[in-house]
DNA sequence: ACCTTGTTTCGACGTTCATCTAAGCACTGA
DNA sequence: TCAGTGCTTAGATGAACGTCGAAACAAGGT
């Protein structure tokens, strides 16, 4: 009879270490301000509209704002709305050339939160 | 002088066909229903509670509910609520052994995520 | 200088969200 | 069966968000 069997039923984290209360031993937390900087970026990405901008991106490497306007079926001002909380996340970048401003994804940027998803173990 | 010097100044997703207006041209959209569910999944890591729960099970592999309360530092009627969040969007599983609730995640949604934001070209 | 067109900012409106407290439900052990 | 502990749900509240029309700003062409 070891500690083992008194705590058979205690999560598996817990398990290693004797102690009192059953279920108490912190798992290693990210930071908090790493928390707040994916959250950020993922915040960025939830709404249909900016996913379907994203999309557009990913497909053509370069866009014209105003195909962006028509591909998500915004208006203008929404649109650029979208554009403004894709860039402020880092995840797109836009330049004016003459009249109009052509969108770019920011690569390393994606793959910063793909890095984030991925299992480590 | 053809089309291509007027145009010369156009997107480039414009520039292979010839339209009278100067950008109109839509680039491929990805669909509603794809871009709602994706806004869906990114919706519910778009809170840095939620992203540090993530991470918890991503290190852990199984974590007692309990633990994560202590580990993001919220009520545990707040955590209840943000993984509810992350399992009505099918980013984990939990399942209730006696007293406690495990929790871990569910790695084909993490990877359609992760398969969302690859470049395609 | 003007007018036109593309883009961004501003102000407003209704909706959704994160958080808490309090109450309810699920399970265990005496 | 009852008390205690873990978890979830309900209701309320203040903040953040998505959307649009209108106004301002930027560039180009006449």
């Amino acid at each position: 009879m070891t500690i083992d069997t008194l705590n058979a039923d205690t999560p598996a984290a817990a398990r290693p270490l004797p102690v009192l209360n059953a279920c108490c031993v912190p798992t290693s937390t990210m930071g908090d301000d790493d928390a707040v900087s994916l959250a950020g970026m993922f915040k960025a990405l939830a709404d249909p509209a900016r996913v379907k901008i994203l999309s557009m991106l990913l497909n053509a490497d370069e866009v014209c704002a105003c195909d962006v306007s028509d591909g998500i079926g915004k208006t203008a001002a929404t649109t650029s709305h979208h554009l403004k909380l894709l860039r402020d996340a880092g995840l797109v970048t836009g330049d004016r050339r003459g009249t109009w401003v052509y969108y770019r994804v920011v690569p390393e940027r994606l793959a910063a939160i793909r890095d984030a998803l991925a299992l480590t173990r």
